[in-house]
Order: structure tokens, then C-alpha cells, then sequence
RNA sequence: GGGCCUUUAGCUCAGUUGGUGAGAGCGCACGGCUGAUAACCGUGAGGUCUGUGGUUCGAAUCCACAAAGGCCCA
């Protein structure tokens, strides 16, 4: 490159020098301070103000940790369709957003505080709870900016929406609202999954980001000793893996249908199913059998002294939809206030339902063998004293899948609770309706994933009692019971630059209008997912403002998040969207996989293998990172990352790319090519010139039509290879035509620039919302920005204010791309002959015959130069293939040749060992007799083009390189001087 | 227990509605080419297309069952 160093000093070049180190992790810290300095992203809104919008949704991210590999997974998939859409012509919005409520936070600010649970909460106070909450999630905002900034991804991150604001909350209150108004709100006691660390109900979508399939629990059989038995010696036997619910007994079930036997065994009596027998240990007797039904009402002890009964209890009920035969004895352990079956049973049955366990998950004063116990560390205990007292059969451990607290780890309990319910299995067929209009991508999640979701659909727990969230706009009368929502700030005296948060929202007391009590709020706040799922409207304090940009901004036309969203954002848009209006929130979702090390091992901090984005993006560029999650694998797949791997896609496509990018510009610029200047027609242009402007189109329309379908692998494989054939076709073809001499008629010459400036512009553009960073370097240089000239007419600054490319009818050539597929494979043929024969590419040989069809002449010459052979025959194929042979007979004419190709090799390798410039002319010195002599007396005009030489001298003299050796069997020194 | 996804060369992955030698890149070995040179081209080794049945003139591809892995649900 010592001589483009020259050239890149005139300060009339055209294009700025393209060094083939490429150095793409700086080059992008460029293109980044371009694009501030000149307000790129502002002006390319600006541009489209006017355009018909394409609506895309954020979800919001929870900014309470640095952003991790697998968001910038997300966001380089959003940043490509957004990008490619603006670059259609679309006005694109794209407003970032925060989650900024919920457990997530509250938990951060309780890490730090080291406090832990509600009552140190509330020693705090909740106001200063809630102000360290609000400050703790700006905490990575940063971070998360500088980030998203980095890879390039074009977001409006200075009007960002919050779930915390004012005007949010307020729209939120509406919606609940016009929900409480439809009747869709309601409050139940329920049993629930419930986490006693942040004492608070979880929803199920909440629920299913928690379940760990490993989990060890004890796995006891229990005696209860039936009242009426004469001999005290009779015992129902149950099992269950929860012994800590064990004093909160209150009935057993059975089946009424199912057949259930007495045995004798060690002298006592134990009734269970027939069906459950196996579960015995040892040798037993059974002395009786009988339906289920003939239990039903007997009565029993209780297992413990200190749990007297309260109303009825301790009796067996009949619970068909309770008991099964797979598991446990047929008999079921019932505790009212523990299972959500448990607990609609006794309510049936007009059982006693009472809490033996307090909201902190120890056991009850009133309980007083176990009082103050966390219930898990309880279990121990309860069997010991199961044991001592008889009452235990046999215990032992299982492994199954039981679910933890999605944020703390905490094992949950099921817990009778106060809860507010949204309705949504009111609107069931209306969600499942909404969806199958949804375009998903990869499709299948529409009726798997998602389908199933939504078949399966259960009522949204809404509640949550904990302290930062958007607070329940319900108020309850202290004295009658009656209930009122409010739907917005002023109704209870508030606007919305008011702190609408706990616990300033609960000093407001209204006045009951049934009985003129005084009403206070229900102290809940609500889900966040609530929150997330309320972005359409709430983003822009709808419907107190903004109804016409609510309006134009939904449905969105696109969202794209992670797999796991399917019960988290992408439900709670779709179900809050419906609910409200009976719409569906988003027409397009891109539903991307899970992130997972180089070897498919799932990521975490504890084993090491987190991918940190700014490592990559140092190292090899976000280019190179986003092309690795577009390309790596088809949508919806699980994704590797891992340096290699990026580093893979250096070497594989951006070198590659950069390489030729590097050709042109250097070549271009010593030739003075201009690119403004008029070129001549594509169909007057050589046939590979034609056969790269076909391909070209054929990948423009391959590109379209994938970015279309959401499909980011289809594109960025057709670009892929448009940039292989380029490279390792056109350009290797190609290559001499560039530094013809320029002469009287250099058409051939001005069409391979025009060719090959063309492919690169139009790549550039291509590129654009795949390499933000390398598309703007390549475009800036190309259209002129960055030399000393003045840039093209016409020409954008950046090529994100670009139009997308559209194929150029007049280059679409299907059968040329075909002739020059198969010509290539048979020069394949043609090579593998000649390594057969152990003859060098460069020894001229006299023909070649193709066993197949006749070529156009040009692509004949084609393939004779890369065959180098002089002519090509045709003959009548022989079976399937086409095939090549060749005349292997050397003539001395062909010898001289070759040995004329030997030399000018020779030459220019010593020509780039002195470093000299690409155009500097040389004297060659040559001492050596024989064919060496003889070719050249020969060839000596074609050797001294080939190799830049204004003379060859005879004999050896002062020179920049030299070389000795031994050169087509004949010894010889070579010299070259300036 | 249920649903969905995956399984093709040592590694990462293609393989369109079944249809002409089972592919690419990387890695490895050998050779070639070369003023894009930290490139390039060719050849080779390496595959029971996870397995077993079935449909068919023909199956990596369609069907059934099974195995392993992943995700989700109960």
C-alpha cells in the first residue's frame, strides 16, 4: 500500500485512501460522532415526517442492571426492520421506553439497604422506600443509553416513556377504569402463588418464569386416625410433599367412584385405594374393600393437640376432580387455605377455612408447637413429631417441579388471599380471534406457544401488595363494603404532576355514596406487566391527550422481543388491547430464542460464560455482532454468541467485503475514475459485467423479499453470497481490466468500474439496516463525502437518509447467472484435469473441450482465461454431466509462454518486495541462457507490460530486489532497478 | 404428564412444494495461484442425514413410534 500514500495526499482525490486493514471497531466510534455531529438520526424522522408511519412498540426494558448480550440480540433485530422500513419510505417512531415499577426494583433497593421484607420496609417508610426506588431505576439508564447508542441502534431515547409518570399512571387508572365499568374487575379470596419474602400474590405468567424442574421435597405418607374405631387402631393413610400444611389440615378427600381397601398390617388398620396399593412397604393383608363413597363424612383426630377445630372439619369429603389414582394413596391431605382445590372444596363442603401460617410465611402465634418457623424449615420437625406421635408411615425425598419467586428465589406458597381479579377469561375467544390474525415469526409460536397460552387462559391477578407500582384506583368504604374505581388524577383531587404513588395516594379518603362512610383505598399496587401491557395508549397520556397520535399509532406494525415475552409483554398488550377495545395491539412479531454460549450452554454469571457486549463491540465491532445474530441461525432458534463466533463473520464476510471495497477505491483513484461520469449501458457492458449486475439484482430482490417477511437469515445469506460471488468471482475475473493501461479505447476498462462501483453502492444501501457503521463508511467514500472532491450531485450525506434499492429491471438476467453457474463449474472440472495431469495453471495449454452445450463467445474467453488454455471444442455430453478434457500436449511455443508467465510472476513478487508503488516503472536485469533467453527474445514486449518495465538488460547490475534460483529448470538471476 | 422446537461432516449451519452425484463455511492434509496478499483456487480425508417402521417408482424431506437435548406449561 506504499503507493496509495501518494496518491491519497493529492488533495484532489476523489475517494479518501481504503487501507486493507479495515479496523472496524474504530471505524464505527467514527461513524458514531458523524452521526451526532449531524443529527443523522433526527434528520432521517425529519425526511419522512410527511410519510405514511410504520408503527413499532418498545418494551419497555427494566433498566435495574447492565443491558447483557441478549438485548442487544433484541434490539439488533429491531433496529434492522426499523431502519429498513425508513429506508422504504415509512416515517418511522421509535420511542424508548422504561418499565420502571414493580418486585424487580423493590428488591434492588432492599439488596441495598440490606433490609429484607415489609416490616423493615415500613420502619423505613414507604415514602422514603418509594423515593429510593424511583431514584434506583435511573441507576442504568446510562448505561443502557451509552449501550444502545453503541451498536447503533436508532432510538428516540430524549422523549422516552416511563411507567412511572404521572401522566401513565393516569391512563393506566383509565383503562382499570373502563375495565371496573365493564364489570371485568373483582375481588376474590383465592388461593394463590404467593412469595412470603415479598409477601405479595404472583400472576401466572409471573408464576411460569419461576418453576425449577430439580427441585427436592420430602414425600411423606401420614396416618390419620379415624374417630369411630372402636379399637384405635383404624388410620386413613395420605401422602403429600408439604408437610408444613399438615396443621393447617381441615379435611381428607377421597373418590366416591374408586375402590378403596382395608389392609391389616403390624397390627393396625389402613384404609387406602385399591388402585394405590403399591405404595405399601412390606407384607400387608387386605381385609376389606369398598367404594369411595362409604368414607364420605366419616370424621377423624386431628394430627396435632394445638389445632382444635373451629366450625366443621376434619372429616372426609368426596372430591372426584381432587384425587387420582397416578399418585400419593387416594386419600388427599386438604388444607382450605393452601390449594386453590383445597380451598373451593371446603367452601362447598362448608369446611372450616383458616391460616395456621402468617404472611411471612412462619407459622401463627396461635400454632403454638411451631410459631415463629419459616414453614420450609418447619418440614424437619413436623415428621420427627409426626413419627413420634405414630402418625407417620414411611417419608422420603422426590425430585419434582415446584415453583420459586421469579425475582428472589423464594420457594412459593399456594395462600389463601384477598386478590384483585381482571376478567380476562371473559374475553378468551376474543384474544384467541386477535392472535390468529397475528403474523408471527417463526409462525409456529401463533398456535403452539402462544395458542396454547391462550387456550389455557386463566384470570389476570391483578394485585399486588407490595409498595412501588402504579397504585389500584380502588376505594372501598369502611363502613358498607361499596366499592368505587377512579380513572383519572382528578378525581381524587390530584393532577397529574402530583406523586400519584404510595403512600401519598392512600392519605386520600373520599366520601361513600350509598352510606356517606368514609372510604379508603385497597392498599394494593397493581402487576407491573399491567403496566408494560398498557404502552399503546399510555406513552401518550391517552385519552387525556394525544387521541389523534393514538390513533394513527396503533395497532403497531411491529414488536420484536424474546420467546419468554409470549406470557409476559406480548400477552399483556394483546389481552389490555382487547379488553379495551377489541383490537389486536401489534400485526408483526419477530419472537427471538434464547441466547446461549458458544457450546449451547445456557449463560450465567455463576459459570462464567456471559458474553459482555462491550468486549465484542471493542474487539470486532457491533457490525460484526449484529450480522452474527442475523445470519447464524433461521428466527426463533436458540442463539450461539461467543467471540469466535464474531470473529467468524470478520473473516468470513466483512474481509471478504472489505477487501473488495479496498480494490476499488484503490484502483479507482489511481485511474482517476469518476463515477459521475457517463458509463456505458449494462447490456453494451462485457458478459461478467452483465452476469454482476443480474446477481446483483437477483440479491436486491431476494433482500426485499425476505425484510418483508421479517426474515433477517434469508437476507443477510443472499447478501452473503452476492458478496462471495463478487469478490471471488467478479473481482478475481476481473482484476487485469482494472489496470489496463489507459488508452485509446477504454470502454472495457470505464465498464468494469461502472460495475463494480454500482455493486458496491447498491451493497452499501443493502447493508444499511444490517452494518449501520460499515454501510455509511463504504457509502461516504463511495458517493464522495470523504475526498477532496466535491461529492456526487444528488447524493445523500449518509446512507441512512437513502432509499432501499429496488432491482433494476433491465439488469434481472436469470440465464446469464445460470451460464456462468455451470461455467464455473466446469472450469472446477477443468482445474481438478489439470491437477490430474500435474500441470501448473500457469503453463499455457492449446484447448480444453466441454462434453456439454456451446457458450456465448464472451463467456467462452472466460473460460479459457481462467483455464488458460488458447481455444475450447465442444463435443456430445456423455451421461448426466457435463464434463471438461484437455489437450495436454505442450508445444515449444506453449513452453516459451509459460515460461514468459513464470518470469513476470517472478518479477512482480520481487516488484512488491521493494515496495515499490503500483505504477512505478522498473528496469529488469536478467542473467540466465536457454528457454529463459528464448522467451524473452520472444515475449519481451507482453513480459515488459506485465511487469511495468521500461527495458530488460542483459547481465547483472545496481538493483532495488534480486533473486537467484532455479526458474523452469534453467538457473537464473533476476534483477530490478528503478 | 401435556405442548412446541431441535437432531445433517471434527465445529457452525444450509438443504425450498419428495425428483438428476448429500451441500457450504471454518478446521485439517496436499497441491496450485497471486500487485485484493493477515487474501485466493483446487483436491482429499471426514456422513448408517439420531434410530426403527411405514407411504412411494423414488425419502434428509411425508407419516407413525422411539431416543437425546432445549424451551414452555401442568
Amino acid at each position: 500500500m506504499a503507493g496509495t500514500t501518494a496518491i491519497l495526499s493529492d488533495p484532489m482525490s476523489r475517494f479518501s485512501p481504503v487501507s486493507s486493514r479495515a479496523k472496524f471497531a474504530d471505524g464505527e466510534l467514527q461513524i458514531l460522532e458523524f452521526w451526532r455531529a449531524n443529527e443523522v438520526f433526527r434528520r432521517g424522522m425529519e425526511q419522512r415526517s410527511d410519510a405514511e408511519p410504520f408503527v413499532f412498540y418498545e418494551g419497555p426494558p427494566t433498566a435495574n442492571g447492565v443491558p447483557g448480550i441478549h438485548h442487544v440480540l433484541a434490539r439488533s433485530f429491531k433496529d434492522l426492520f426499523l431502519r429498513y422500513k425508513q429506508m422504504c419510505g415509512f416515517y418511522v417512531e421509535r420511542k424508548a421506553g422504561w418499565d420502571t415499577h414493580g418486585l424487580p426494583v423493590e428488591l434492588e433497593v432492599e439488596k441495598r439497604l440490606k433490609i429484607s421484607g415489609k416490616r423493615q420496609i415500613e420502619d423505613l417508610g414507604v415514602a422514603k422506600f418509594n423515593e429510593l426506588c424511583k431514584a434506583s431505576v435511573g441507576k442504568y439508564v446510562d448505561e443502557w443509553e451509552r449501550v444502545t447508542e453503541r451498536m447503533g441502534f436508532w432510538l428516540d431515547m430524549e422523549h422516552p416513556y416511563r411507567t412511572y409518570d404521572g401522566t401513565y399512571i393516569e391512563s393506566v387508572w383509565w383503562s382499570l377504569k373502563q375495565l371496573w365499568d365493564k364489570g371485568l374487575l373483582y375481588r376474590e379470596y383465592r388461593v394463590t402463588p404467593y412469595c412470603p419474602r415479598c409477601q405479595t400474590t404472583l400472576s401466572s405468567h409471573e408464576l411460569s418464569l419461576g418453576y425449577r424442574d430439580d427441585t427436592k421435597d420430602p414425600s411423606i405418607y401420614v396416618k390419620f386416625l379415624v374417630d369411630d374405631d372402636p379399637d384405635g387402631r383404624t388410620y386413613l393413610l395420605a401422602w403429600t410433599t408439604t408437610p408444613w400444611t399438615l396443621p393447617g389440615n381441615v379435611a381428607l378427600a377421597v373418590h366416591p367412584d374408586e375402590t378403596y381397601v382395608e389392609v391389616e398390617q403390624a397390627g393396625e388398620r389402613l384404609i387406602l385405594a385399591k388402585a394405590r396399593l403399591s405404595v405399601l412397604e412390606g407384607d400387608y393383608v387386605v381385609s376389606r374393600e369398598f367404594p369411595g363413597s362409604t368414607l364420605v363424612g366419616r370424621s377423624y383426630k386431628p394430627l396435632f393437640a394445638d389445632m382444635p377445630p373451629e366450625g366443621r372439619a376434619f372429616v372426609v369429603l368426596s372430591a372426584p376432580e381432587l384425587v387420582n389414582m397416578e399418585d400419593g394413596t387416594g386419600i388427599v391431605h386438604t388444607a382450605a387455605a393452601y390449594g386453590e382445590a383445597d380451598l373451593e372444596l371446603c367452601r362447598r363442603e362448608g369446611v372450616a377455612v383458616r391460616h395456621v401460617v402468617g404472611l411471612d410465611g412462619h407459622f401463627l402465634d396461635a400454632q403454638t408447637r411451631y410459631h415463629g418457623i419459616f414453614v420450609k424449615d418447619a418440614d424437619p420437625q413436623i415428621i420427627l413429631d409426626l413419627a413420634e406421635a405414630g402418625n407417620l408411615y414411611k417419608s422420603g425425598t422426590i425430585t419434582h417441579t415446584y415453583p420459586f419467586c421469579w425475582r428472589c428465589d423464594t420457594p412459593l406458597l399456594y395462600y389463601a388471599l384477598d386478590s384483585w381479579f381482571i376478567r380476562t377469561s371473559a374475553v378468551k375467544d376474543r384474544l384467541i380471534h386477535h392472535n390468529r390474525g397475528v403474523n408471527w415469526q417463526p409462525a409456529h409460536i401463533r398456535d403452539g406457544r402462544m395458542g396454547d397460552w391462550l387456550d389455557n387462559l386463566v384470570d389476570w391477578n391483578l394485585s399486588r401488595s407490595r409498595y412501588w407500582g402504579t397504585p389500584v384506583p380502588i376505594w372501598t368504604c369502611e363502613s358498607c363494603g361499596d366499592s368505587v374505581c377512579i380513572g383519572s388524577a382528578a378525581e381524587v383531587g390530584l393532577t397529574v404532576h402530583d406523586d400519584l404513588h404510595k403512600p401519598n395516594i392512600d392519605a386520600i379518603t373520599l366520601k361513600c355514596d350509598k352510606c356517606r362512610g368514609a372510604m379508603r383505598r385497597v392498599p394494593d399496587v397493581i402487576d407491573c406487566w399491567y403496566d408494560s401491557g398498557a404502552m399503546p395508549f399510555a406513552q401518550l397520556h391517552y385519552p387525556f391527550e394525544n387521541e389523534a397520535a393514538f390513533e394513527r399509532n396503533t395497532p403497531a406494525d411491529f414488536i420484536c422481543e424474546a420467546m419468554d415475552q409470549t406470557r409476559g409483554w406480548f400477552f399483556s398488550l394483546l389481552a389490555i388491547n382487547t379488553l379495551l377495545f377489541d383490537k389486536p395491539a401489534y400485526k408483526n412479531v419477530v419472537c427471538l430464542g434464547l441466547v446461549l454460549d458458544k457450546h449451547g450452554k445456557k449463560m450465567s454469571k455463576r459459570t462464567g460464560n456471559i458474553v459482555i457486549p462491550d468486549e465484542v463491540f471493542n474487539e470486532f465491532g457491533a457490525d460484526a455482532t449484529r450480522w452474527h445474530f442475523y445470519s447464524s441461525v433461521s428466527a426463533g432458534g436458540e442463539y450461539r454468541a461467543g467471540r469466535e463466533l464474531v470473529q467468524d463473520v470478520v473473516r468470513r464476510f466483512m474481509l471478504t467485503l472489505w477487501n473488495t471495497y479496498s480494490f476499488f477505491v484503490t484502483y479507482a483513484e489511481l485511474d482517476g475514475f469518476d463515477p459521475a461520469a457517463p458509463a456505458p449501458a449494462i447490456a453494451a457492458r462485457p458478459a461478467l459485467d452483465r452476469w454482476c449486475m443480474a446477481r446483483l439484482a437477483a440479491t436486491v430482490v431476494a433482500v426485499r423479499d425476505a425484510l418483508e417477511r421479517y426474515d433477517a437469515t434469508d437476507a443477510t445469506r443472499a447478501i452473503e453470497g452476492f458478496v462471495e460471488d463478487l469478490s471471488k468471482w467478479y473481482v478475481r475475473r476481473g482484476r487485469r481490466r482494472f489496470w489496463k493501461a489507459t488508452g485509446l479505447d477504454d470502454s472495457d476498462k470505464q465498464a468494469a468500474y461502472a460495475t463494480l462501483f454500482d455493486a458496491l453502492l447498491t451493497l452499501s444501501k443493502l447493508l444499511a439496516p444490517f452494518m449501520p457503521f460499515l454501510a455509511e463508511r463504504m457509502y461516504r467514500n463511495l458517493v464522495g463525502f470523504e475526498g477532496g472532491e466535491l461529492p456526487l450531485p444528488g447524493a445523500a450525506d449518509s446512507v441512512h437518509l437513502c432509499d432501499f434499492p429496488s432491482a433494476e429491471e433491465a439488469s434481472l438476467d436469470a440465464e446469464i447467472i445460470a451460464e456462468m453457474a455451470r461455467l464455473r463449474r466446469l472450469v472446477e472440472d477443468g482445474l481438478a484435469g489439470r491437477e490430474t495431469a500435474k500441470i501448473n495453471v500457469r503453463q499455457p495449454l492449446a484447448s480444453a473441450t466441454i462434453a456439454g452445450a456451446h457458450f456465448d463467445p464472451e463467456l467462452e474467453e472466460i473460460f479459457c482465461d481462467e483455464l488458460n488454455v488458447k481455444t475450447v471444442g465442444y463435443t456430445a455430453r456423455v451421461g448426466q454431466f457435463e464434463s471438461v478434457s484437455l489437450d495436454t500436449f505442450i508445444t515449444d511455443e506453449l513452453r516459451l509462454e509459460g515460461v514468459v508467465r513464470e518470469l513476470s510472476r517472478k518479477v512482480n513478487d520481487l516488484r512488491k518486495r521493494a515496495e515499490l508503488a503500483l505504477d512505478d516503472r522498473i528496469v529488469l536485469q536478467i542473467d540466465a541462457d536457454g528457454d529463459i533467453r528464448r522467451a524473452v527474445d520472444f515475449h519481451g514486449d507482453h513480459l515488459k507490460c506485465e511487469i511495468l518495465a521500461t527495458a530488460i538488460l542483459w547481465g547483472r547490475g545496481d538493483t532495488v530486489a534480486e533473486w537467484e534460483g532455479e526458474l523452469c529448470g534453467v538457473r537464473c538471476w533476476l534483477g530490478v532497478a528503478r
